[in-house]
DNA sequence: TTTTAATTATTAATACATGAACTAAAAGCG
DNA sequence: CGCTTTTAGTTCATGTATTAATAATTAAAA
């Protein structure tokens, strides 16, 4: 325990490390991946998203994200269609196989989560989640301006 | 923002997500990966770690360290040395070279982490500190128990 | 001891991450 | 309208993550 375990990315990196292990084994039983379930689950909440949009929502980047649907389709959960209206988009529907694997799913995940939540400690899971949040907001506010300001 | 955007995985995804790339263009500079970096980072502090203990005390997992090593080898940074003591042990050293780079890289690293310090607010940046603590010491225990119960 | 089990490092196969560059289509503009 | 600039999606090159399996060595048990 020093100075770099005590960093905000290696405590950040930790978290993840502890905790994803045991959702990627849900995933891992229905044949998807971690990248693979994030996608199904943003589908699941709105169907037939664009390619970018699906990146933007699952944090997943625009590269990364054409092989995994390339991957969910050559399993058959998803498929690809051109939007009508402007062509360079590629909009993202489930398939029956896909729609159906949400109520086998979910109810697991949920679970894990109940659990995760449960190992924390009321108090330090509102403090992390909110703490999280400004945090991120506040990045977010800065990238933005610096955005403005390259240009 | 949804359940999904305000799920723990996902708020530590995104910070991570803000957060690294600010250090791995300063990682770049130097031809350096993050992991690569990571590596170097614990090297200076001790040098001569068995690969396991690298792992460990980076987060890499052993087969992706075995990699990074490489990598940084072929660069002329460090360089493996088997254990006289226990022959399946591989010791990595840093040469002059991977030396030499610490104090190029250490002080911009410093700089960009105080500034990162700064955007958050001082109140906040220590409640999550302290609650990412907290929440990795809970987990680790907690994996540690069924860890145990597997036998 | 001889066998058995555990440990360290590595390889293999597949999937994803990252940053740069490239194509095609659409939007903005003089 | 022709021309430039954006935007959506993709490809490419390199590096890493994950899980399972394997080789070499050491430690523990019979």
């Amino acid at each position: 325990m020093n100075d770099f375990d005590r960093s905000l990315p290696m405590l950040l990196y930790r978290a993840l490390d502890l905790i994803m292990p045991r959702f990627r084994a849900i995933f891992g039983g229905f044949g998807l991946t971690e990248q693979q379930w994030r996608v199904l689950r943003v589908l699941w909440q709105r169907d037939g998203r664009a390619l970018l949009e699906l990146a933007d929502a699952t944090l997943i980047s625009a590269p990364s994200m054409v092989g995994v649907v390339d991957r969910l389709a050559r399993s058959g959960l998803v498929e690809r269609r051109r939007s009508q209206s402007d062509r360079r988009v590629v909009r993202v529907f489930l398939t029956g196989r896909g729609r159906d694997l949400e109520e086998q799913v979910t109810p697991l995940v949920d679970a894990a989560y109940a659990d995760l939540r449960g190992s924390v400690g009321e108090g330090d899971w509102e403090v992390l989640l909110g703490a999280l949040a400004r945090l991120n907001a506040g990045l977010a506010d800065l990238d933005r301006i610096d955005e403005v300001v390259n240009r």
